[in-house]
DNA sequence: CTGAAAGCGCTTACAG
DNA sequence: CTGAAAGCGCTTACAG
């Protein structure tokens, strides 16, 4: 019932740890161990049901087939949705992933980066908190390899794979402008992350286009508060209630939709009547809303499975990373909000 | 810019490697080293950014201080909510958890037990998927400590935490009796877990209890299907016409009542009006779905907070696990949906 | 009070 | 073609 080692093995077969390891690492032939030798630590292995003790292995070679996974908070759709991906496509690679969520919290988020590694892991997939950058930079600069998830910073050179936030922004802006709304007021928060600039950008830029003059008074920038749903959900109303000539409303983000959704409930706005509604990010509570609330949705597959590829070909062919943004358009899905 | 070692600080500090260790690992007393010894130790280490190297410590004690958490799914909110609950309370005492979801596959869950083993995790806590019995007998036989959640399997005598399913279910079906609802369909899955049955034991016996008596044709176990949402909204309108004259449903878990009520939409019932709806587990969905949705909620905090307390007691201390059920009491919430 | 040494389970030059 | 040995970074009896 002990675990059996690759000692226990080399004696049982009557042959060196050495070239144990060697057949069980399949550099039998590069080694030309003799197919008789081969066969019988084949056979023995397997009957002994051995497995290699993966700490030893890690503490030898440095290497542990793992990569950590740093994300929001793994109960928001969005990044459960991408943990999935990268996990299976980091499995099909053969390494494992360890996920670990920052709710925000940019203490823990350092936390969690020490954390990973201690655990070692060969390479970081962090979508960042604000006030990241100094962990980044010194992840960076020990040679560690990182691929940025949904924002990035702009004063370092790291690689980022996030939707294209610009221009999903500008696009439904464009078309609720072009269904005939006229005042759309915006939703923000105020985590002074880039992407939600690049969103509030595309809109502006959307109506600048129409000619549409912005309006200082038709946005509102959410603090944002960790768990103390019901605070923002009032602080909301009191928006709507200030600028009761919005036709539209265009929520930057999947938490800011839902706290929307519930904030228009309590004001007794007829979604789709009163107000029309879009969101970015999709998220099963929009899809089944009544009615059911249009999304400017993520390319997550895809966002996920680059982001594993390229993480992992720089782990193992030493290559550097691209180092700069990479950027996937997202996609206006029109449902019955408007 | 190198990782440095526990010998490197020795030899800066001119004393051996072993008083190093009994410096950082705090045995500095127990040892008695010298006062002094101790002071510079701990400065070199301090200044030098010593981090032990967690793999090496591991492989010399056989402890990782990790606990493996095996679940459903990630993106369904009730693990969601028992996962970080679980990795606060693990990190209180000093642990870090693994996470890893089985969408329900059998096999995959095989391969997570063994990757979790793999990776020499001191505990497992387990939302166990059909015919996983033998790898946890597995476990149990070589000593592991195990945690089951959410569901247990009658022939082992395995630690379990979970929701009391009969009471909640008998609650929430007399609730609808007591409303008034006299025909009300009960809507479950193919999965055979016994927590599953429990809960239509506990309709069951609520209808006895008001003598109503337990009509089969009001009752689906919908076939689970992997992703395939769309078939198995199918099937349950196809049982909702039915069975016209239910004036109620009561749907087993939150998966299924999302389901359910995708299906009431496709059939455009008035929720609320042309039938009651409860289901077990709450969700954000249910909270936001207009009407509210009533539920039966678990106690996700207690049930987390008491897994990870006698997990992590067993481990330390070596106490044998009580190696049974542990029921915790669910709650009805009454919303609008009846 | 402190150090030298063995050992956890592996991999990999090195020598023959 | 194969084995003996060093070493990854720790902990912990053991000896003095």
């Amino acid at each position: 019932m002990k675990k059996i080692s690759i000692k226990d093995i080399a004696s049982k077969a009557g042959v060196s740890v050495s070239t144990v390891s060697f057949v069980l690492n399949n550099k039998a032939k590069e080694m030309r161990i003799s197919d008789e030798k081969v066969q019988i630590v084949k056979k023995i292995a397997a009957e002994a049901g051995y497995k290699p003790n993966l700490l030893a292995k890690s503490l030898r070679t440095g290497k542990t087939k793992t990569i950590g996974l740093m994300i929001d908070d793994i109960s928001n759709n969005f990044f459960a949705s991408i943990a999935k991906v990268i996990e299976l496509e980091a499995k099909k690679l053969g390494y494992k992933v360890f996920y670990c969520s920052t709710e925000n919290d940019p203490v823990r988020a350092k936390e969690i980066l020490q954390l990973l590694e201690d655990a070692h892991v060969d390479g970081f997939i962090i979508t960042p908190t604000e006030k990241l950058q100094t962990e980044i930079k010194r992840l960076l600069q020990i040679n560690k390899k990182v691929v940025l998830l949904d924002r990035y910073f702009p004063d370092i050179n790291a690689t980022c794979i996030m939707v294209d936030s610009y221009k999903g922004a500008y696009d439904a802006t464009s078309l609720l402008l072009k269904k005939g709304y006229k005042t759309i007021a915006l939703v923000s928060n105020d985590l002074h992350m880039i992407q939600m600039q690049q969103r509030e950008n595309g809109y502006r830029d959307a109506l600048k286009a129409m000619k549409i003059k912005y309006d200082q008074k038709l946005v509102t920038r959410l603090h944002y508060i960790g768990g103390e749903e019901e605070d923002m959900v009032d602080r909301l109303v009191d928006f709507f209630e200030r600028c009761p000539d919005a036709d539209a409303v265009f929520f930057l983000n999947n938490s800011l939709g839902i706290v929307g959704l519930k904030a228009l409930r309590k004001l007794e706005y007829k979604i789709g009547k009163d107000i029309a509604v879009i969101s970015f990010d999709d998220n099963l509570v929009f899809a089944l809303n009544t009615p059911a609330i249009s999304v400017v949705s993520q390319p997550i597959q895809d966002i996920g499975t680059q982001a594993v590829e390229l993480l992992i070909r720089s782990i193992e062919e030493g290559k550097s990373l691209p180092g700069k943004t990479i950027l996937k358009s997202g996609k206006v899905i029109v449902r019955e909000s408007f």
